[in-house]
DNA sequence: CCTGGCGGTTATAACCTCTAACGAACACAC
DNA sequence: GTGTGTTCGTTAGAGGTTATAACCGCCAGG
């Protein structure tokens, strides 16, 4: 352990109630969205008045931040959790139901950014967590080589892997890795904005399929 | 040509005013996205003052309504000029250079949706009419059955086909538009959202290698 | 005990959307 | 040419937001 020191009692209500204000900002994002979250709201909605809050986050971008980190931190306790030792196939199914478990919730991490914004060092610390995960899972799961109209890619992925941090994967389990990424970014992308609504298919044949052809 | 009586100047100004507030407002959401948008700060840039704007729309919904159906006819005109006869190949470059050209435009054809939001008919007729071309390039491009592991997609495919408009397209073809769009996609969508910024690596290589798979 | 920090309050500024009421200018009929 | 009605733009204002400032009471540690 730690040195720990005794939480003080205002210590404790602090975070307590930013973990109610958060909770309560949850609430709204998921029936309006990021952009429809309201600090005041917020605040009449616990009781107290408008300014309040100010105590507990610098501001709604603040708040707003915080709940993107949490998102993060989910979706990668999410894919620890499938692990270690899980292939890409439990990956994909895990990343599914997280994301099906919360549409806004995946908006707020892999949604429309606001231009202006730049994420903080500890989220994209986070993300090349997950893609570490990721790269474990897609270096044990298919074959070590690619097929012929792969090499153009998976050439360019040895001589740019400074996103794997390291990683010892083949540049196949890279190619994999991301791959994996982006098209099931893709159908989930799709899925949870409606685009596949009325269309009368069903996402998740769409989504098996990937997966599948991903990890054969 | 139709009967098109002539324009009366009011009409002329009315249309041109319009024209002129949908072209600041697309400033505005190239520099601050969407949710950015003031109709006031419009109305301050063009000299006049806030409630003149609402004699042209009837409300922020409205003009965002609006500025959406622009998108997608936009990309309707993009596809379309690629064609016709075009393969998925030049479709997809066509797609890409349209995506690069203005990220908050394709963000708001593909992006975040408020919850609450539902797009007019108009709008889903014009995405249905881009899935027509995307299925005739489909269909002209690759084989037209598929590999083994593919099987259980197409079959879904074929049973569930409404959202092809009665376009004759095979299964495969079916499901080779249906990539294009879901992989395509994801990777457009994560490379404007700055997810592969810092990671060194060039998304066009991805893009295209996925494009080549997918016209093999 | 008492004093400083912390949590909450109200007031206020500066935005925003949107409605209402008014005035001026224009187009059209006569 | 004159009248009349529609349209355009204005200001005023209600009600919402973020955010800051000033103030007050209470709890906690010295």
């Amino acid at each position: 352990m730690a040195v720990a020191r005794k939480e003080t009692p205002r210590e404790r209500y602090r975070a307590q109630l930013r973990a109610e204000i958060k909770e309560r900002a949850w609430e709204q994002i998921a029936t309006a969205g990021a952009p429809g979250l309201s600090l005041n709201a917020i605040a009449k909605q616990m009781g107290m008045s408008g300014p309040a809050l100010y105590r507990y986050f610098a501001g709604r971008d603040e708040l707003i931040t915080e709940l993107i980190r949490d998102a993060y931190r989910s979706l990668a306790d999410t894919v620890r959790a499938a692990g270690p030792g899980a292939d890409l196939s439990e990956l994909g199914r895990a990343l599914r139901g997280w994301a099906l478990d919360d549409p806004q919730r995946y908006f707020l991490v892999y949604g429309t950014p606001v231009p202006g914004y730049h994420a903080p060092d500890d989220v994209t610390e986070i993300a090349s967590q997950i893609m570490e995960i990721l790269l474990d899972a897609a270096q044990s799961t298919g074959p070590a080589a690619g097929a012929p109209d792969e090499e153009r890619l998976d050439a360019h992925l040895a001589e740019n892997r400074q996103w794997a941090a390291g990683h010892s994967a083949s540049p196949a389990a890279l190619r994999r890795a991301l791959l994996f990424w982006t098209r099931l970014h893709g159908i989930l992308s799709l899925e949870l904005a409606g685009h596949f609504t009325g269309m009368g298919l069903d996402p998740m044949e769409l989504y098996d399929s990937e997966l599948q052809h991903l990890t054969r």
